[in-house]
DNA sequence: TTGAAAGCGCTAACAC
DNA sequence: GTGTTAGCGCTTTCAA
């Protein structure tokens, strides 16, 4: 049974007042009582309890975190960002998973709520129609979105990088790379809809280049089956593509992984390109072409935001009522490309990439980092 | 302003006795004040205070985590198993990070302690000098360890596998392949008690087979730089060695990296061996080869037996007093070896691998994956 | 500078 | 079945 207030109250012969004052910080407290406090304190190893003290002061210094998933590693990076964060502010994080789905989100929301939590960071598979944002909005909790794509008909602050551009910029690439077959493999664009959005920058960098609209396969988020998508492209009337954009790393990994189990090689005969920049993606063989995205800022920014937010909102301007006019303060985080080995120029020497278990040996010759005309593309921050 | 159960009372036209034993399922409630009860907590979106609930019923329903960091994908996949299985059993997650120093443990312990979680799942640098598990001991509130060694002089339960041996079968597997210059690359001991032990079996097993006693270089857990371990490795007396056991998988990854920046190949020039397993190991090329252990299972195993812990608490044997002949219930899981891609079979042909940018071309002729006479090792589980 | 006292939202005796 | 009531540990007026 741990010591309370009381207990060091008592062995101090003060009020309990008095060790609330000391321990805040609140109100002055006179040398011999704070000394003598401070000893009951030591002896009894007294901790205060954080529920009596949110209960009374409505303010319980707990931020809610919940993202789709700890399986994909820049959740977990983003994560570390929001704890470094919270942690040097005072704040303690309770955690949830959603699993990609929006029942499971509302689920983990509640859960969190529960709790009190005095603001919330989180992903959610669709802004627009998520019923875990309604209860957020409902309760009026401060919350930032991170990852996703800024909603426009929710006014809730986001951190994020234009996944649209990103999208544009891997077509743009890959054409500059000489590709003319393009193709797309997607986590459920049901789950995510910044995988809509990649998708969607995507397929306008391939209009926009005169090229047919690519081909897209979608696969599934926990347990992705690149081999099963493969198959589909190459039973298309297009066969497999020359350049693939996955996305996410996970899934460009594992996409690797399957074609080079095919006897294909990459990106002798295709080049692949993933998105989110995971750190393991740099010392993959050979380097993971992607899309870098600050995960670990990300998730300090928004922890940033929100404290600033719930700090602001002990004169909140109006119990769920939203500043009119006023952005809700996005945060569009700077992309850059990383052009790196597993995405090369296309091989016009080579016949068509077929599933075939051919022996194809050729490493189409140990290239250089390709001198891509938009590496390392960077976009500004941007606030609005 | 969220709504209380008294709200609910009156507008239900009940007291709050009544509808504290509706949602708790405690005590019956006629079905007429049950409908209205009902009808009411929907109107008003009524979700119980879990801080109220807590300091009255004494028990939070949180679990706390700690781990050392989020940035090693290991430890995300026990979360995540954790999670799971706390979730379905009712508990919210309360999270902390350590950086594998313990002045942040004892910090990250204080602060979940504060919110009077109910139990607590971590893994701590070196348990039987952590003071975090100090405080968690004087607290009384029940513990398990993952990932670390069982410690001697604490009763605490451990989730975890056998280190020493696995360290063992890594080196008797290189041993098989040929190898007969061993190293171990390690993040820092003093922050992993099982890295410690890896390294203990792995010198074990290379004396065991008669080699001297094999080159170790430690870096840092959160930074490691291969680079400047590979020319440690280099500049003394024995050279590289052929075969290398890194600590943990993100170890062994960075490490294969700087191999290959160095023109060597692996597993051609050096084989590499990590541990842990991390799901992308085996999605590289060439795959990781490494001990896999069961993380995912690993959080789920804790999990469940911290509830059980918990719930077996409502009549704790003694305050303090652990029972004196009984062992705290251990879990010693079965790891597997993966001899994969990056490990194979020393190469007498090729001169001793150097450090310098000569351009190795060489590639050991695709071997097939290795015929290892330790394939997949299982021990079985124990539990002691 | 200090103390007394009133709750924060909830559960759990204890009465009826 | 249902209501009354006494706190859980803490912060915070309000007096002194």
């Amino acid at each position: 049974m741990p010591a309370t207030i009381r207990d060091v109250a008592n062995r101090a012969g003060v009020s309990v007042a008095t060790v609330s004052r000391l321990l805040n910080g609140t109100g002055r407290v006179g040398p011999d009582a704070a000394a003598r406090v401070q000893a009951a304190v030591a002896e009894l190893g007294f901790r205060p309890n954080g529920m009596g003290r949110s209960l009374k002061s409505r303010r319980s210094r707990l931020i809610g975190v919940m993202i789709p998933s700890l399986g994909n590693p820049v959740f977990a990076d983003a994560v570390a960002g929001i704890e470094a964060e919270a942690r040097a502010a005072g704040f303690t994080l309770l955690f949830g998973v959603s699993n990609y789905d929006a029942a499971e989100e509302q689920r983990a929301v509640e859960a969190l709520l529960a709790y009190r939590v005095d603001g919330m960071i989180l992903t959610v598979a669709a802004p627009a129609t998520s019923p875990a944002l309604d209860s957020l909005d409902q309760a009026g909790l401060p919350h930032v979105l991170i990852y996703n794509q800024p909603a426009p008909t929710r006014a809730v602050p986001t951190v994020t990088v234009d996944n649209v551009a990103a999208g544009r910029a891997v077509a743009l690439h890959m054409v500059a790379l000489g590709h003319r077959r393009l193709g797309m493999i997607t986590g459920a664009l049901g789950g995510s809809d910044r995988a809509a959005a990649r998708l969607a920058g995507f397929l306008d960098g391939a209009r926009a280049s005169g090229l047919p609209r690519p081909c897209v396969h979608e696969v599934d988020f926990e347990a992705p089956d690149p081999d099963a998508a493969l198959k589909a492209f190459a039973s298309g009337p297009d066969g497999l593509p020359t350049a693939l954009f996955c996305s996410n790393d996970w899934l460009a990994i594992a996409t690797i992984g399957a074609l080079t189990r095919q006897g294909l090689s990459v990106p002798g005969d295709v080049s692949v390109f993933g998105f989110d920049g995971i750190a393991l993606g740099a010392h993959l063989n050979p380097p993971l072409a992607t899309v870098v995205q600050p995960s670990r800022a990300m998730g300090g920014i928004a922890a940033r935001h929100l404290i600033a937010l719930m700090t602001a909102d002990g004169d909140r301007p109006a119990p769920g009522s939203a500043p009119p006019g006023s952005a809700p303060g996005h945060h569009l985080l700077p992309f850059t490309l990383r052009p790196a080995g597993s995405a090369g120029p296309v091989c016009f020497t080579r016949p068509t990439p077929s599933m075939a278990p051919v022996e194809t040996t050729g490493n189409a010759a140990k290239q250089a980092p390709a001198a891509s005309p938009v590496a390392d593309l960077d976009l500004s921050t941007r606030t609005s």
